[in-house]
DNA sequence: CTAGGGTTAG
């Protein structure tokens, strides 16, 4: 290499803007040397792979070089694209180097390539590159393979993606990681907690990679039990502290309907971003808190987070769930009022719940009516939902229609609209939904729920006999229910109201619903003061809901339901929302009236409690119940740490 | 001379 050339070569090392890229580059074309293969590689370095690089500028540089491009050369741009807004040239500049270079592909080429497969997601592609690594023999390597497995999960193809990793002949933790996240992105819970397992038994150590995707998976199934394990083996590998394992370790608590475990994960944070609050403010949304993931959001705000359109779908949901309309609307008007963010279908979603579940249907309506969205059938659905809670014939013939019209009526929707015949004693409602059953022969999905006892998952259908303990388990329920009707329970008498008649005609009456079933297992199975946490795939019917209320009184425990939905959760006969104060690391416990009532309310710098409402003291791992007095308490509150 | 991985709603 000459002397100038040399000189060019350190120049471009210390380059650090396209400005001085443009003056270098003139100076080589003066000097006649931007043929000069180094030189080339240097300029094309920067323009395709440094951040203040420019892509276009890169393929203007190989287009004017007109000798055969190296292998690095053909890299840098392939990987320039592979991670830019157009991974498609990324394709489109390895199938050119097949066609017209000499240089072959190496273990980088195809990795960039691969990268780039990934997102364009196109499986005939994907299965090509897979030929290609085959042939060249580059299947040995871990990190190829592994992109490999990657390129198959992005485009949905489970199957494929696992065959490649099982059959790697080197695989390493990232291979794993990799796999474990492609079953709990395609929702194979359980397959990725048993790669977990095979790895255990392949001696392979976890990271923090592997915790966040088996977190997620555990959220996914509420799995508490293994949820908590994965914290413990986090502090081992001493990795609790970093964000990603943290946001990962609430969104588990808060979804296995644990907000106290939530809350302390929160609190021993030094660093916090948007998807911390962010999944505070779900948890208690799904838990059907409004009041307390606004002032989460406040905190949020104040600590200068900038919330995200997610933000506002976990406060929206609280607030519908709640019945705060009035917060409700606040919110969603600011949302785009001061956050500049455009609201999506689930929140208008959520607003069309909103109105709809607090009586103001109409509202709900005009909602759908005003959103860009006004063809979407899940509105429709909600609203025809509210129209069932309120008892709306002529509206809910509206939702029904439209539902119709758009060919996305379903099973579920015809089980409310008979119910709103039935609830207003239409008979010919009923019998054309009857009719509209039959001839599209339209199945309502099973119900079932699952209860986790030890590191065993027990799920129930209606009416189960399909549990091994199964005749125990009636006997058990048989008394359950006694002692919560000597408790206040009263069971919904199945001849007196409406639902009788879309109950039989859809063969789900009141029978032995899963959730009683599991309750009662629970009850077996677990000592005296155990949380029940139950998971079902359905909502909760009222006669069940009422049941586990009575129940949470009658056998003194807490019993935590999850939903479809939301998280219903009982305590002493009552309906439970968890209050946070989380700088002061207390937690209360009382009724969502009291909640409403403001007993308790936080005040500019102070928090004024009514103790006449429970008050738990949330400390690490001790909880202690404190009786409730009359007077007013008056509790400084200190000031937010680390925000 | 250059490679691979992560968390939130329904």
């Amino acid at each position: 290499m000459c002397e100038k050339a040399r000189v060019i070569v350190r120049m471009l090392q210390g380059c650090n803007s396209m400005n001085k890229l443009r003056k270098i580059h003139s100076h080589v074309i003066i000097n006649g040397l931007h043929h000069h293969p180094s030189i080339f590689n240097h300029l094309l370095r920067f323009c395709a792979v440094s951040v203040t690089g420019s892509l276009s500028y890169a393929q203007l540089l190989f287009d004017r070089f007109d000798s055969d491009p190296s292998t690095s050369a053909w890299n840098y741009l392939i990987r320039g694209f592979s991670i830019s807004s157009s991974p498609l040239y990324s394709i489109l500049y390895y199938n050119r180097m097949l066609l017209s270079s000499v240089s072959r592909p190496d273990i980088f080429t195809f990795s960039f390539a691969l990268k780039a497969c990934e997102r364009i997601r196109s499986i005939p592609k994907c299965l090509e590159l897979h030929g290609s690594v085959i042939r060249s023999g580059f299947l040995a390597d871990a990190i190829v393979s592994t992109n490999l497995v990657r390129c198959y999960s992005a485009n949905g193809s489970v199957e494929i993606a696992f065959k490649v990793f099982d059959e790697m002949p080197v695989r390493d933790l990232v291979s794993w990681n990799a796999m474990i996240s492609c079953f709990s992105h395609a929702g194979l819970h359980h397959q990725a907690f048993s790669m977990y397992n095979r790895m255990g038994n392949e001696g392979v150590c976890v990271d923090a990679y592997t915790i966040v995707a088996l977190l997620s998976s555990c959220a996914h199934v509420s799995a508490l039990n293994m949820g908590v394990m994965l914290h413990r083996i986090a502090c081992d590998i001493r990795c609790e502290s970093s964000v990603f394992v943290s946001n990962a370790l609430i969104g588990m608590y808060a979804k296995c309907g644990s907000l106290e475990n939530a809350v302390g994960v929160f609190n021993g944070m030094r660093k916090r971003d948007v998807l911390t609050w962010n999944s505070m403010i779900i948890g208690y949304g799904v838990h059907g808190h409004g009041v307390e993931a606004i002032s989460f959001f406040r905190k949020m705000v104040a600590s200068r987070v900038r919330p995200n359109a997610v933000t506002f779908l976990g406060l929206l949901l609280g607030c519908s769930h709640q019945g705060l309309v009035k917060e409700g609307v606040e919110h969603f008007e600011i949302m785009s009022s001061q956050f500049h963010l455009t609201p999506n279908v689930k929140h208008y979603g959520c607003m069309v719940d909103l109105f709809g579940r607090a009586g103001q249907l109409e509202k709900a309506l005009e909602m759908i009516h005003t959103s860009s969205c006004h063809e979407d059938p899940v509105l429709w659905r909600t609203l025809l939902g509210s129209c069932k809670i309120h008892r709306n014939l002529e509206l809910g013939e509206v939702a029904m229609k439209k539902l119709v019209q758009l060919e996305a009526f379903n099973a579920g929707d015809y089980v409310l609209m008979t119910s709103i015949y039935s609830a207003a004693n239409d008979a010919q409602g009923f019998a054309s939904m009857r009719k509209l059953i039959r001839s599209h022969d339209l199945r309502t999905i099973p119900g079932w729920s699952w209860i986790e006892i030890g590191d065993q998952v027990h799920k129930f259908v209606v009416d189960d006999k399909m549990h091994p303990e199964s005749a125990l388990i009636y006997s058990e329920l048989g008394e359950v229910i006694n002692r919560a009707i000597l408790a206040g329970y009263k069971p919904e008498d199945s001849n007196r109201t409406a639902h009788t008649l879309s109950d039989r005609c859809l063969g789900s009456a009141d029978t032995s619903h899963s959730e009683k079933l599991a309750i009662a297992y629970g009850l077996m199975r677990t000592t005296a003061g155990t949380t029940l946490r139950i998971t079902k795939n359905l909502r909760v019917c009222r006669d069940c809901h009422s049941f586990t209320k009575y129940v949470s009184k009658a056998f003194n425990r807490e019993i935590i339901v999850r939903d479809r939905v939301r998280f219903h959760h009982f305590a002493g006969g009552e309906l439970i929302v968890i209050r946070v104060l989380y700088s002061l690391g207390v937690l209360l416990k009382l009724s969502p009236q009291d909640s409403l009532k403001g007993k308790v309310r936080e005040t500019g710098d102070e928090t004024i409690i009514d103790t006449e409402v429970v008050i738990m003291v949330w400390n690490k791992n001790i909880t202690e119940t404190r009786k409730s007095t009359k007077e007013k308490r008056r509790i400084q509150t200190p000031e937010i740490a680390e925000t």
